[in-house]
This record gives C-alpha cells, structure tokens and sequence, in this order.
RNA sequence: GCGGGAGUAACUCAGUUGGUAGAGUGCCAGCCUUCCAAGCUGGGAGUCGCGAGUUCGAAUCUCGUCUCCCGCUCCA
C-alpha cells in the first residue's frame, strides 16, 4: 500500500490535499494522471449504465439541497447518533451500541495492564471522587448509572453526556451571518437571566441551534437523494415507463468518525450511484440483475475476479432504508472492503419524500393489472435497486489491482513498477518517445502525437533523458503503448511499437501503429 | 477518537555525548548518446513537520500541536 502511495505521489496520481499547509485530513487532489484515470472509470460507468442502453438516463444535481430533503430521507436523524466518551479510558462509543448493564448493578472496570488500572483507579477518585477495590488490571466496587449502559472498551459507568454528533456537513445558505444571529440571542438572554444555571444553559443551546439550523443546509451524503426528488420530472420530462433508472455521479460528503486507507475512506468522496425504480414485487429479480450486471462491469474495467466476492448484508447491518443489500468487495492490501453497495431499498424514500413533501410521488401503468382491483390500469410507488458504487474507491482498487513490483530486479537497478491498466482506463495510451534527441527524430515524434490526438487518443510525446527511463516512466503510469522514432521512420515511415506488458517490440508502420491502439480501446 | 510507530532536499535515507546541514536518486541547463532507469560538466534546492521550553548553543533533550502509517468502531 505504502508503494502505491507513493507511486501516486511522484507520477501525478493523488497528492494530499494542501499539502505545503500541512496537509488537510483525508483531503485528497487529483493531479494529471489520477484525474485522467478516475475520469475514465467514471466515464466507462456513464458508458455502460446509460449510454449503451436505453432504460437509464442520466442527472446532475446540486450538491446542497433543501435540508426537509434529508429530514424526510431520514439522514438528519440516523446521522446524528449519540456520542459518549469514557471518563476512565477515554474511549468515543455510540451510546445505542454500548454493552447494556442494569442500573445499580456492579460494573467491573477493565484495564489493558496493571499501570494502567493504577492510573485510572487515582484519575477515578481525584475527578469523580469514588474509591475503587484494585484487582490487578481491573477495578471493582462502581456501579451502573441509570443510563443502562457502560463503556464498551472498559466497562466503566463513568461517561461524559451524549452528544449528537452529526455525520453530513452543514453550513449557512445566505448572505447573513447566522454568528451574529447567535450573538444577538446571547445578549438577550444575558438580559433576561445573568446568572449562570442550568436552565439557563439549556435555554442557551436552544436559542443557539435555532441561530444556526434556520439557515442551515447540508451538503450531501449521498447522491442518491436528488434522483428521488426528481423522480417525476424524469418521469414526465422523458416519458420514462417502469423499470427505469436514473444515473449520477459526483461528489458526496460525510464526516466520518475515522478516516482512513488513503482515498479509501475520506470526508470527500465521489459516487457513482444509480437508482433502479421497478414494480412493486419485481425487487429481487432486479437486484439479481443488478448484481451480476455489476460484479461484471468491475471485471470489464481490469480488476481480476479472484480479488472480487459479493458478500450479503447480514439482517443487523442494514441500513434504516434497505430490506436487503449486497457489498461488491475487493481485496484491498488490508482485507476484503467494499467497492459497492447494491440495495434494496423498497419504496421507502419516494414514499418518505411523498410524505416530506406532500406531492404524489408514484407511477401510473395503464397497461397493468391492479392486483387489488384486478383491472387494468395500476398506480403504484415503484420499488428501487440502487447499485451505489465508489468512484473514488474504485480507482484506489485499479491501483492496486493493477500495480505490479513483482518482476525481479536487476543487479545495482531500480525495481521495475509498472501499472498493468486496461487500455481504456490509463491515463495515456501512447507515448511516442524519438530514440535520440536530433536527426529530425522530435519533429517526426511530434507529427506522430499530432496524428494521434487528432484522432482522438490521448498520447503523450517525451524526449527527456535516455529511452529506457522513459519506458520506465511510462510504464509506471501504465500506458499501455510506446512508439519510439528512430533513423529508419524517416526513410519508411515505420516505427517500433513496445508493448507495457510484455516488453515486447515490433516494427510497423505509423498507420498500423494507430490501428493497434485504436484496436486495443476499443477491446477495452 | 484511543493505543503503537514515524516526520531531516521532490524521493529514499545518514546525521556521534547537544557545537554552523550530508549522501544517493530525481529535477534544471549544456554536452554526449541508436532501444529498456548506471555517460560528462555545471546548477538550484532544507522554516530539520509546526509552536513553545531547557541551554551560551537544539535536527538531537522536555512539553504541546499537526500530519501520515499499523491495530479497534461505520459507510460508497
């Protein structure tokens, strides 16, 4: 992991965001190479989710929308889960998650070693004024608070308030400061009530969130939601009959309690995600469709099929909107972690954005039979399969799946990397390299990248140092074609096609040359 | 967020008991070069992560802070 890291960094994938700052916690920049490639995939989804086939159509939305959006989708309240820290060990735990424990009942307290028992047992009577029994690495004689629940690292009953800890980002839509709002809030309960109290606190807090959330909005979590409030435009706009699905892809954001692997998992991430709205009843025939259809599109785009499973959700790890859902899993360096998420998610969202909204969300059929009145003609709210995918992981996954060390390395030279990228996915996909820089070998070189840009295929001309470190370079980026301009091009007009993968060379004319790249994108 | 490790040039790393900052690779300029990162000459490059403290003097010792990596909790 750590190599392709830095593979990242010195060819222009991914740089850290703000870097010569510092860095910004799991913010991440795209440079010349990541942004071509991350394009590409994104662009070979667009390919084979909305232009090779008629049933799906594309949208573009806003990233804020209006905050009822996610109050009905049910975001603002399962994101803002309740947060406790432990005044013994300091851990951060969902107060909903913790290990249940009868109020009044002995709560043993668990320490990792002795020393750190010893610590905890003075921190324990000094901060919260209890006297404790040590017995080794644990500490007995506290007791459960009416709270029912202990610290799920230590056990400890000794736990700061909950906190609601909300996951979307939010911030202020319009031109008035909502600080100054907040201000004005506080003098005036200064006003009224100048002594500190309780009652005054949580009066504070109140007036406080109401400054800010009256002009909140949210950044997005998650793309999916734009395609259900659109659902009737789309319907009505484009004459979309069920099954259909709508696409996007683009930027989400989530404050993630960790961040971590890199690109793997951060605040900023995009999605390409696609909502698949089917008659009621018709779910689990789609979601099957979907995740052959899916598993299969992962495998088009180069990653090997032995670093890729589906894996069932189990019954307690689905999300509040979903009945079922599948995980399209890689191998990444550190274990199997998902790529995809292909949900059912029933009718709940139009149904709940129907009721947020109060506008009839729903599709009318005249050519179906009402199961309930057996006429024909139905109305019903259709059901959806959502294959959501990350773009963002899904390019860290390319990586890895195509980052390849393993060549032997010579005797006093560097180790080979190369990049085995499907043509169509690599950022380049031809460098035309002159062996040496003079005998009109750059002009030849640039009218052969003049050829091939004009038609269309992003090809690259270099004639820095020596032909080998420019093959290595290249093959480091994962371009999969380098045609090198010798003292035989300009006599015959031939050059020498080098394969990435195999090394391998032959000399063909410029046009032929074409033909083999133009060949290669197009089998992918 | 907690525990463990790390941070010195663009990269990989040296740096002695505290005494003015080093190498290789890369980069830039020029020369030379006919096929897989090894030629020659010259050049620029470092707030030693950041901020305090101890000291006559800190890359080195202490504290704080930020960032990254490895383990625990959640998502695409």
């Amino acid at each position: 992991m750590q190599k392709i890291v830095s593979l990242c960094k010195r060819r222009g994938f991914v740089f850290q965001s703000s870097e010569i700052y510092g860095g910004l916690k799991s913010a991440y920049d795209y440079g010349p190479m990541g942004v071509e490639l991350k394009r590409n995939i994104i662009h070979e989804w667009w390919r084979a989710m909305v232009h090779s086939r008629e049933d799906i159509v594309g949208l573009d939305a806003s990233i804020m929308m209006h905050p009822e959006v996610w109050r009905a989708s049910g975001h603002l309240a399962s994101f803002s889960d309740p947060l406790v820290d432990c005044k013994v060990c300091g851990e951060r735990f969902r107060a909903d998650k913790a290990p249940r424990a009868e109020p009044g009942s002995e709560a043993i307290i668990t320490l990792s070693d002795k020393g750190k028992a010893k610590l905890a047992l003075e921190k324990v009577a000094k901060t919260i004024g209890v006297e404790l029994a040590r017995e080794g690495k644990t500490l007995r004689g506290a007791h459960a608070s009416d709270r029912g629940y202990v610290c799920s690292n230590c056990g400890s009953p000794f736990l700061s308030e909950e906190r609601q800890f909300n996951m979307m980002f939010r911030t202020n839509l319009g031109p008035v400061d909502p600080i100054g709002r907040a201000v004005e809030e506080v003098m005036a309960l200064i006003e009224r009530s100048p002594a500190a109290s309780p009652e005054t606190a949580a009066e504070l807090k109140t007036l406080l969130a109401r400054a800010v959330t009256d002009s909140a909005v949210y950044l997005r979590p998650e793309t999916a939601q734009a395609m259900f409030v659109n659902f009737m435009n789309i319907v009505q706009s484009n004459q979309m009959s069920v099954p259909f699905g709508i696409a996007q892809t683009g930027k989400s954001f989530r404050n993630e309690i960790t961040v971590e692997h890199f690109i793997f998992r951060s605040c900023e991430f995009e999605q390409m995600e696609m909502e698949y709205f089917v008659p009621p009843g018709e779910g689990p025939k789609w979601m099957e469709y979907w995740k052959s259809e899916r598993v299969r599109w992962w495998k088009a785009i180069g990653l090997r099929p032995e670093n890729l499973r589906l894996r069932a959700h189990e019954p307690d790890e689905l999300a509040h909107y979903s009945d079922g859902c599948y995980d399209v899993e890689y191998k990444f360096p550190w274990g199997w972690d998902e790529l995809e998420g292909i949900a059912s998610r029933t009718d709940y969202d139009l149904t709940a954005h129907t009721k947020g909204s109060g506008k009839k969300l729903s599709y009318f059929d005249p050519e179906a039979t009402d199961p309930e009145t057996g006429k024909k003609g139905w109305r019903y709210v259709p059901h959806v399969v959502e294959p959501a995918a990350g773009a963002t992981r899904g390019m860290l996954a390319v990586l890895c799946d195509a980052f390849d060390d393993s060549e032997p390395s010579e005797e006093g030279k560097p180790q080979r990397i190369v990049l085995r990228l499907r043509p169509r996915i690599a950022p380049i996909k031809c460098a035309v390299l002159p062996l040496v820089k003079k005998d009109g070998m750059p002009e030849a070189g640039r009218k052969i990248v003049e050829e091939f840009l004009a038609a269309g295929i992003n090809s690259s001309y270099d004639e820095q140092h020596a032909i080998g470190k420019r093959y290595a370079r290249h093959d480091e980026v994962g371009t999969p074609y380098c045609l090198t301009v010798d003292g035989q091009t300009k006599e015959d007009g031939t050059v020498t096609i080098r394969d990435r993968d195999t090394r391998a060379q032959q000399r063909i004319p410029v046009k032929a040359a074409l033909e083999v790249v133009i060949e290669a994108l197009r089998k992918g």
